[in-house]
DNA sequence: TACAACAGTAGAGTATAGTCTATAGTTGAT
DNA sequence: ATCAACTATAGACTATACTCTACTGTTGTA
């Protein structure tokens, strides 16, 4: 599929996709048959991993974080042993994420508490 | 305190700490009584939050959605209600967040699995 | 064949969250 | 009195992650 229906089929802008293409994350094929144009194609694996991306940035993963998982999975340039690495990397990262997330929960319902008994 | 104890108590460089005040999360007060400098003195519940603040900004929370929280706890500028709908919010969005991350959690397990068994 | 809708590249602009530099004045120990 | 270390303000600079504009060329339907 060209840009314009995979944008629509993720829901990211032609240009976010553009820049994420840039960025190394997705990489989209020229079909060296047709001469006179210089249209990228993209596949299922590319909607993957876009869907993939806004998961990913949702937790708070940067484009560089992304892509080492990305790379991690897709990719041939790592060893098995690497691969785990990064991955098991960014397992402990989302461990400590969650544990954050417990901490600010607890802070948020000790202010709920401190506004209901007028201590603020 | 002033700035630079302030800054040493909280390891946050004083650059930041005093983002952080034109940004409207905390503020100093100044000594009338002194009039030959315009220094600014910070207290403990300026701590506080610059701790607060830290802890905000590792879950994801913006300088916008970190005022917000300090200004339902510390400040009059909230009725009650308000407050606890700020908060309130602030908790949705953390369960948010940590559901995001459990799902981000399987997908990589996932894709541990997939490096593991060679399916990539 | 005209032309709207699409494709590509290059580069400028925006928002967020700092981080640093320049400048000028103040304080406190020697 | 000197001077290193501190303080304040204003504004420039950086990184990240987009987002948009300008320009040019291609495709497909009327």
């Amino acid at each position: 599929m060209l840009i314009n229906e995979l944008s629509k089929k993720t829901g990211i802008s032609i240009h976010t996709i553009r820049f994420y293409e840039k960025s190394g994350l997705i990489e989209g094929k020229q079909d060296p048959s047709v001469k006179s144009n210089n249209y990228f194609h993209y596949d299922e694996v590319t909607m993957e991993k876009l869907e993939f991306i806004s998961d990913a940035k949702s937790v708070g993963f940067t484009i560089k974080e992304i892509g080492q998982i990305i790379d991690a999975w897709y990719n041939r340039k790592y060893t098995k042993k690497e691969k785990l690495e990064i991955l098991d990397d960014k397992l402990i990262s989302l461990e400590q994420k969650m544990k954050e997330i417990k901490e600010m929960k607890k802070q948020i319902l000790q202010f709920k508490d401190d506004v209901v008994n007028d201590r603020c």
